[in-house]
DNA sequence: CACCATTCCATGCGTGTGCATTGAATGCAA
DNA sequence: TTGCATTCAATGCACACGCATGGAATGGTG
């Protein structure tokens, strides 16, 4: 059972969007400022560095990531930039194809993700339930 | 049965997590892109037109929408000035409470409502599904 | 080889957002 | 009454976003 009811008519579709909206706001704007206050990243960088633990093989190019992650190409671009600055992030040339980008994490990086790894889930199970302030 | 599964372990919530944040992306994104096209209004401002149409009784307070919305108090103002500009939606003073602004539907407003309303459903029912393109 | 469409990433620009603050209006308490 | 905390909506500010564009690199075709 997916999490969308297949056969929702229209009313429903539309009562079960609200519902996505709201627990949307509610859940993305309370990882923001947890990830931020305790890790010193936000929402669009966390979900970066997890792709990179995850996939961890050292050959992630931009585009690639761009295709897993609810980001622009251009957000992520800026994405990947701020973490770079921060030194959690590293871009490295790419042989093969030198319009191609590879993102590394570096040990920085690794460790601040799996550090903020914990937080994350906290919140999402806290926050996930509608009825829950 | 809601939308979310109760008894869902950590790596399921995230699961979930993730689909949400891919759905919200692609369903908002196409909202936003068609009624901008069809209706000259954004994702935002149907909310808000939307509730008025519901709520018609002429006596909505900035700060009752703003409960009822996914967004800020300070995004909700501005919505509705951009609705004000477009003349869809009037601000009037509340004599009993004379901090507060009641928000009207024009007529204009709410055949612009009108109108939307089916493109919004119908773009809602196409983007739901995950797979669809 | 020369040419051109395509793909990749970065960036200028306009816009919408949240946070924090402001100023007005209210209500309560001394 | 005066004084102060609270509530309401608007706004300055910084920032992340998407769109559209740009330049570089690639791949194919004549």
């Amino acid at each position: 059972m997916p999490t969308s009811a297949r056969s929702a008519s229209r009313a429903e579709l539309v009562g079960e969007w609200r519902e996505l909206l709201e627990r949307h706001a509610k859940v993305s704007c309370a990882l923001e400022k947890s990830l931020n206050a305790e890790h010193g990243i936000g929402l669009s960088e966390f979900e970066v560095l997890d792709r990179l633990v995850d996939a961890a093989k050292g050959e992630n190019r931009m585009s690639d990531l761009a295709a897993d992650i609810y980001l622009s190409q251009s957000a992520l671009s800026r994405a990947v930039a701020r973490l770079e600055d921060d030194g959690l992030v590293r871009r490295a040339m790419c042989d093969n194809d030198r319009r191609a980008i590879f993102v590394c994490l570096t040990d920085k990086g690794r460790e601040v993700a799996e550090r903020a790894r914990p937080t994350h889930r906290e919140i999402l199970g806290r926050t996930w339930d509608v009825a829950a302030d």
